[in-house]
Parts: structure tokens; C-alpha cells; sequence
DNA sequence: TCCGGCACCTGTACGC
DNA sequence: TGCGTACAGGTGCCGG
């Protein structure tokens, strides 16, 4: 199975959207599996319909979504759940058995199939208010953007009353940040999962941005896709599977700081991996 | 309003 | 061998 697409191969997948999409215009849209525009109020025969004909001109991202404006009113947007993948290709190619919605092209050239096994992902037609998508207007800016103000995640954080790595996990008030990345930084910045929101110093909480900050930069620039031709797959294959991880997934397994065995907890029906020396568990813990 | 818990889905791994 | 079950994960939604 193909790696979660995580901040790092959300972007390399925008920027497969930008060089081999936009710019060209929608002849047919199809919807092979109405699970994929739930959210889109139209259904899949108004969704198609309302793609058909319409000219894509840019690619952007916020976090883990992806969207192509369509004008300055409306937007096709994407999020790729946890197995989906966006594939350019020769429009004759056989349609794989996971292809959920297929768009064609005016000029007659690849096409752009949104494949995704387990059905997370999904496809929007969506308004446009100030520049972002309506649906996640509440989504807060990921830390890679210009958006992202310090200040106001650590008075958010500080507010809080909740276990700082469930914090990250929030994307109304960090986007892009999901459960590989969170423990990755928390390693980095030394802090346990379960340290209380409230109880954080402001010098642990810039520790952890700065944490966060740098794995994602780090994953976005070893998870750098090169395109050669219009014919690769636009997805993020080559993400966080190709770098080494300090604490998510090693349980067991020393810490590079200092040799521990990391290990791992059961955290809301999922892990969290941390090395018990560098970073102790707090005498309150926020599960 | 804030917070925790669960539904959604399917391929893989593992135990009996 | 084959079956059943646990697990992986992000996000929207619901109830307290």
C-alpha cells in the first residue's frame, strides 16, 4: 500500500496539477463511485455537469487540500483522504479499478483521473470567498504558508484545554500536520503527546513550530517528485517512505538522541511514538 | 463554544 | 489453509 499522503506530497501532487493541468480547459467530467462527491450538494451527475466545459487556471493548497480555481468564484476542491492519488495520463489507458472520478480535456491530451482505494478522499465544485475555498474557510493556514501567524497559534494553543500532540492534530488550528508528522516533531521538540495545551511555556510551544516547520520542510524537499513526462503518476509516492523517522512507527527500536527503546502508546484509537528519556511523560497528562 | 469519541473504508498482517 | 479480527489513517459530525 502507497504511503497517507501527508502535507509534503499534497504540494508535489499541486504542482503535478499545475504543470500538467492548468491552463487547459474540461471537455467530459465523470464520476465513477458517487462516494467521491459526497459533499458536493449536486451529486455526481451535477457535479459533472457543472464541471463540464470549465477552464482550470491555478493550483493551490491549504494543508492537506488541494484546489483548482475555476474563476475568481469557484473552485474544484480535492482532498486526497488517505489513499487518494491524482493520475495524468494517455485517456486510452485501461481505467484501473480505483479511478473515481475522470476528467478529459478540450485539446484531446492526457487526462486527469482522481483514483483513491479506500474512498477518504473526495471532489468538490465549491464557492470562493476571499481567496479560500468555502468548506475549509475554518481551517487554519499551515505553517509553510505566509498566513501562518506564530503569535496567534500560541495564544489559540494556550487556550486550549487538551494534550498538545491532539492540539496538532487540529486543523482549525494548525493545518497539513497529520499523525506521522505530529510525532515527529514532538520528538524533535522534545515534548510528550499528553503535555496539557495550557500548561506549555511559550518557549516550548515556538520549540514545537520550529519542530513541525522543519520536518515538513525537510519531507517536502526529499519528497520532491520530478516529472519527466506527462505520463508519471501526479502523486507523492516518494514522501516520508524515502526518509528515515525518529519516532513514528519505531517502536522498540533506540532513539538517535539516546538510545532508549521508543515507544508506543494507544492514542484516540490510533499511536503516538515517543522515547520515554527525551520526552518524559508530564505529571498531568492530557490523554 | 469547546472537547472527546466515533463513523467512514479497505488492504494488509497476524493469530487461531 | 482459511477464516476472523485488529489495525492504519484524516476529517466531519454529533453529543455532552
Amino acid at each position: 500500500m502507497s504511503g497517507v499522503p501527508e502535507l509534503p506530497e499534497v504540494e508535489t501532487v499541486r504542482q503535478g496539477l499545475e504543470r500538467f493541468v492548468v491552463g487547459r480547459s474540461v471537455a467530459d467530467a465523470q464520476v465513477l463511485h458517487p462516494r467521491a462527491v459526497r459533499r458536493d450538494p449536486a451529486g455526481p451527475a451535477g457535479f459533472a455537469a457543472a464541471m463540464a466545459g470549465r477552464h482550470l487556471e491555478r493550483a493551490r493548497r491549504r494543508g492537506k487540500y488541494l484546489w483548482i480555481t475555476l474563476d475568481d468564484d469557484e473552485a474544484l476542491l480535492a482532498h486526497l483522504g488517505m489513499s487518494g492519488q491524482m493520475l495524468v495520463g494517455d485517456p486510452e489507458r485501461p481505467l484501473s479499478p480505483h479511478v473515481r472520478a475522470r476528467f478529459t480535456f478540450t485539446d484531446g491530451g492526457a487526462d486527469l483521473r482522481f483514483t483513491d482505494q479506500r474512498t477518504f478522499g473526495h471532489l468538490c465544485l465549491v464557492p470562493v470567498k476571499e481567496g479560500v475555498p468555502a468548506p475549509i474557510a475554518h481551517i487554519a493556514p499551515d505553517p509553510l504558508e505566509d498566513a501562518f501567524d506564530p503569535a496567534v497559534f500560541a495564544a489559540r494553543i494556550a487556550r486550549r484545554r487538551t494534550g498538545i500532540k491532539r492540539a496538532l492534530l487540529d486543523q482549525s488550528l494548525i493545518s497539513g500536520v497529520g499523525n506521522i508528522y505530529a510525532d515527529e516533531a514532538l520528538w524533535h521538540a522534545r515534548l510528550h503527546w499528553a503535555r496539557p495545551t495550557e500548561l506549555l511555556k511559550p518557549a516550548e510551544v515556538s520549540r514545537l513550530l520550529a519542530a513541525t516547520r522543519e520536518v515538513l520542510t525537510d519531507a517536502l524537499r526529499a519528497g520532491g517528485t520530478s516529472f519527466d513526462s506527462m505520463y508519471v503518476n501526479v502523486n507523492g509516492e516518494s514522501g516520508y517512505f524515502g526518509r528515515s523517522l525518529e519516532a513514528y512507527g519505531r517502536e522498540g527500536e533506540p532513539c538517535s538522541r539516546c538510545a532508549t527503546p521508543i515507544r508506543r502508546d494507544t492514542f484516540m484509537n490510533r499511536s503516538a511514538y515517543s522515547c520515554p528519556r527525551c520526552q518524559p511523560r508530564p505529571r498531568h497528562p492530557h490523554w
